[in-house]
DNA sequence: GAGCACTGC
């Protein structure tokens, strides 16, 4: 069983000054209730970041980029841009903008923020998401908004002309549309001198930003102001010896702590799915030898494949007598936070996804962490009180980790990125600054794929076509299928089929007996000819029976999921009435549709083998048909398919599949042999 | 017969 003398201490965070103001966390969702701007106006001026006001607003005023260190809870967030506020920043119809990576983020501090001005939220305080723009054109004063959304606005409006001072908030997470906005932002700043830029960032990832910053201009161009923080110590333990099994040792430290009866919950960072129900089966086994005298363990998951309710479970309160322990994987490291944290226990792994330019093929990987995530997911511990975080590895294996995770941009398809670049103008790559530059080979491909596809001419401009796709929210392939349709005349169809291909997780199929019902369910949506198809059944389905989501959970499809899916296709449909696209409907016939969809999928093609895998007809890769396909137990009558996506994960495998006929390909212009008798089955 | 880390427009 376990026991914790085998730890080696450490700490890690700032100073035990346990004198803290009253919590007023940013960033939260579930914050408390609101109870008046007064009292939060006193709670405001407690914030550490008063005592820094002048000191910041002389840095905006005297430098164009200010990096901006400072931990969760120093208030920087909804403090900073109410500061720029109050001294005249937003006069004279300008607005300060306040990016976040992820929607919930802007949402939840925009309302925070009108409260403590006293406005309605969507008056002189506002935010805009996709879809939800609450913000109101004349009087907004202070924006948040998704980096992706401003970044967007670049497209429309190249200096971004609107904005006085734009502050890049979490910008040490190194999103893909965190690290086009800052090279898009430095070079609008030589435009615009009199546009002022926040960088807010983690301690690590500072002097990188302000290098950049100073690159090739001033040395007075930016400058670095350190907050301190409001986190509470944490203290670090690392395992003595290396574990063989991270999931089973999770589950013995998490026992540990328990039989300790110190009181606080417990957060366990795993890397997926899988070890996390493990991880929790291992520990419901050993409930019944919990004394009786004990405080009872209460067993939660948290993953994003969960329903909102799941998901929901964790911020409830343990009851009396009771410990919460959250099995998560990196949803919890910045996503999700949960008050109350005492324990956390770090596998020091997490699955990244990398792209590999060369196969054109994501992985999926169970990776360690970098020594700042290890970090991030300690300080978890330390939201609400003195916590400890138990590290399963070494303190050797810490000191081994890569400082920092790669950004995204180096690890990602770049071909819509480097349209939208294009788009914006930005027509030698070469030149232009990344914070971090990707690798060449991705920015070659991306290049010679949007040059095939017809987005680019040989003179590397943007064709007409490339032009509207950089403006469409969808990927390359999925816009050039909009365009076809009208020669197919099914843009009714492809729509629909183009929306449900962008979200994620249509189906909920639950774990166990549940699990086998909701199959069930999902095959009365099979189309025969594969599962665009089906998602198309399963959409017209939803719109028929009133977009409910109790026909939802009948029928094993995730509301959210789906809801979705409405918005995308609306927002699709209002693109296509631009471009003068026909929403005609092919009346079921589905041979046209198909047609259609080879435009876009005809890199995606396979064809099957005897075994019931596929070879890829690029590459010659064997595929693995992902077991939610229909056409997982099944022979496509053609033997051949294009796929939505493939990914390397234990296996290689393609998801969302559609029959094809072979010699549909001859339209594409592309030649392909049969690898076995050496005969091209498709050439012009 | 078997699986999917997380975001964003």
């Amino acid at each position: 069983m376990a026991s914790l003398q085998f730890w080696k201490p450490g700490t890690v965070g700032p100073g035990s000054n346990l004198d803290r103001a009253t919590e007023t966390e940013e960033n939260v969702v579930s914050s408390a209730p609101i109870s008046s701007a007064l009292s939060l106006q006193a709670a405001r001026e407690r914030l550490p970041i008063f005592k820094h006001r002048q000191k910041l607003l002389y840095a905006v005023e005297n430098h164009g980029v200010v990096i901006l260190v400072g931990q969760t809870g120093s208030g920087k967030t909804t403090q900073l841009p109410q500061f720029l506020y109050e001294a005249g920043w937003a006069a004279e119809g300008n607005r300060i903008a306040c990016t976040q990576p992820r929607r919930v983020a802007a949402t939840s501090v925009a309302s925070r923020v009108a409260a403590e001005v006293g406005t309605t939220l969507g008056d002189e305080v506002g935010y805009t998401i996709r879809f939800e723009d609450v913000s109101d054109k004349e009087r907004t004063r202070i924006l948040y908004m998704t980096d992706g959304m401003l970044f967007r606005e670049t497209l429309i409006d190249p200096l971004l002309s609107r904005y006085s001072v734009i502050m890049i908030d979490e910008a040490h997470e190194r999103s893909i549309y965190t690290d086009l906005l800052l090279g898009v932002l430095k070079k609008i700043r030589r435009k615009r001198p009199s546009l002022r830029l926040i960088v807010s960032s983690a301690t690590l990832d500072a002097a990188a930003f302000l290098e950049y910053f100073l690159s090739g201009n001033s040395p007075d161009e930016a400058t670095i102001v350190s907050l301190e923080g409001r986190a509470y110590p944490v203290e670090v333990a690392y395992l003595e010896e290396p574990v063989p099994d991270y999931v089973q040792k999770a589950a013995e430290v998490v026992w540990g702590i328990h039989l300790q009866q110190t009181p606080g919950d417990i957060l366990v960072f795993l890397s997926g799915r899988d070890e996390i129900d493990r991880c929790l089966e291992i520990l419901s086994e050993l409930l019944p030898t919990l004394p009786r005298n004990a405080k009872r363990l209460q067993l939660l998951a948290l993953h994003a494949g969960l329903t909102t309710d799941e998901q929901l479970r964790v911020f409830e309160h343990a009851e009396r007598g009771w410990r919460k322990v959250i099995v998560a994987t990196n949803i919890a490291e910045a996503s999700v936070t949960i008050e109350g944290i005492k324990f956390v226990v770090d596998s020091g792994f997490v699955k990244i996804r990398t792209y590999n330019p060369t196969t054109a093929m994501s992985s999926l990987v169970t990776t360690p962490v970098s020594q700042a995530s290890a970090t991030q997911r300690a300080g978890r511990a330390g939201r609400t009180a003195p916590g400890v975080c138990y590290r399963l590895y070494t303190e050797q294996a810490f000191e081994r980790l890569q400082p920092t995770t790669p950004p995204e941009i180096t690890r990602t398809d770049l071909t819509t990125p480097i349209l939208q670049l294009k788009s914006l103008g930005i027509d030698d790559l070469m030149k232009f600054e990344w914070v971090s530059s990707p690798p060449a080979e991705s920015v070659l491909r991306a290049l010679e794929g949007l040059v095939h596809a017809g987005m680019i001419g040989e003179d590397g401009r943007l064709t007409v076509i490339g032009e509207k796709v950089a403006e469409c929210p969808v990927e390359v392939n999925i816009a050039r299928m909009l365009f076809a349709s009208k020669d197919y005349k099914c843009g009714e169809e492809i729509l629909t089929i183009a929306a449900m291909t962008t979200i994620q997780d249509v189906f909920v199929i639950p774990e166990g007996a549940a699990g086998a019902l909701a199959e069930l369910e999902r095959r009365k949506f099979t189309a025969e000819e594969g599962d665009h198809l089906t998602l198309l059944n399963a959409y017209n389905a939803f719109v028929r029976y009133g977009r409910s989501s109790s026909w939802c959970k009948a029928h094993a499809l995730s509301f959210r999921a789906m809801s979705r899916a409405v918005s995308i296709r609306s927002q699709l449909k209002k693109y296509m009435q631009r471009f003068g696209l026909p929403l005609e409907s092919c009346e079921g016939d589905a041979k046209r549709l198909r047609r259609c969809l080879v435009t876009g999928y005809w890199r995606n093609v396979a064809r099957w083998t005897a075994d019931g895998t596929y070879r890829a007809v690029r590459g010659d890769t064997v595929l693995h048909v992902h077991p939610h396909s229909v056409l997982f137990t099944r022979k496509p009558r053609s033997g051949w398919v294009i796929f939505h996506e493939m990914e390397e994960t234990k296996k290689t495998q393609i998801r969302i599949l559609t029959e094809i006929e072979p010699d549909w390909l001859l339209e594409h212009g592309h030649k392909f042999y049969d690898k076995h008798s050496g005969a091209s089955v498709a050439a012009q």
